[in-house]
DNA sequence: AGCACGATTAACT
DNA sequence: GTTAATCGTGCTC
């Protein structure tokens, strides 16, 4: 008996991982990454079944010197994944009750990640109609504790690592996003966090998201 | 050991 | 616009 031949890609698009985004991209200036978030796909192989959403807010948390950053405290336990290789998942605790999913950019030593704010979902919607059905579907992912649910994101996947071919949480590439889509803005939710930091760009999203992603089909 | 606060959300008035 | 929910984290005593 001969082996079966290789699979020289996957012909099913729910289970295609080729478009996994290398370590690379995330290995750049930290808004530059944010802004190119948009409009790619975060991907979830949940138990064989994949969950997934158009990304359509970031923003961007800029190591120590940034107040508003979580490595403003330097490295503790919590901010030790910040300081790690780019492309690597840094998802915290906060409120009592919500997982937020960031990722890791810049080389090993400069603690910067980009917060992912906000999904149009995708695929999995049967799952996530189950999570976020108490709500409209416009609010399903409309938030970065809302996608994290939506998905099945939670303190499992803290330095986790996107760029392994293994993982199962990814970012795959997606569309181009013309610049008119976008709007940049200041951060939202820092509280009493000082200038300049309360005030820096450093917020992107796509105006429209539903309208102009919900179509896709990835 | 104790404390104040948080990169939020949903359900109020 | 206001507020409760709920607990890990980092800081002070």
């Amino acid at each position: 008996m001969i082996s079966p031949p290789c699979q020289p890609f996957s012909p099913d698009p729910i289970l295609d991982t080729a478009s996994r985004l290398p370590r690379s991209f995330y290995n750049r200036p930290t808004p530059v990454v944010a802004q190119e978030l948009l409009g790619t796909r975060l991907v979830h192989m949940e138990q064989g079944v994949r969950l997934s959403g158009w990304i359509c807010e970031t923003e961007a948390y800029c190591g120590e010197e940034d107040l508003a950053c979580h490595a403003k405290a330097g490295r503790t336990p919590r901010t030790a994944v910040m300081y790690g290789p780019p492309g690597v998942a840094y998802v915290y605790f906060t409120y009592g009750m919500h997982w937020l999913f960031n990722i890791v950019t810049r080389p090993a030593g400069l603690p910067e990640a980009v917060l992912v704010r906000a999904i149009v979902p995708a695929e999995g919607l049967e799952i996530i109609a189950q999570r976020r059905g108490s709500q409209p579907r416009k609010r399903w992912a409309d938030g970065p504790a809302k996608l994290t649910q939506s998905l099945g994101i939670d303190r499992r996947h803290n330095n986790l690592d996107l760029c392994a071919s293994d993982a199962e949480i990814f970012i795959a590439a997606g569309i181009s996003v013309p610049d008119e889509w976008v709007t940049i803005g200041p951060r939202v939710g820092l509280g009493t966090t000082p200038e300049p930091w309360l005030s820096k760009p450093w917020r992107f999203f796509i105006e429209d998201a539903e309208a102009r992603l919900g179509g896709q089909t990835g």
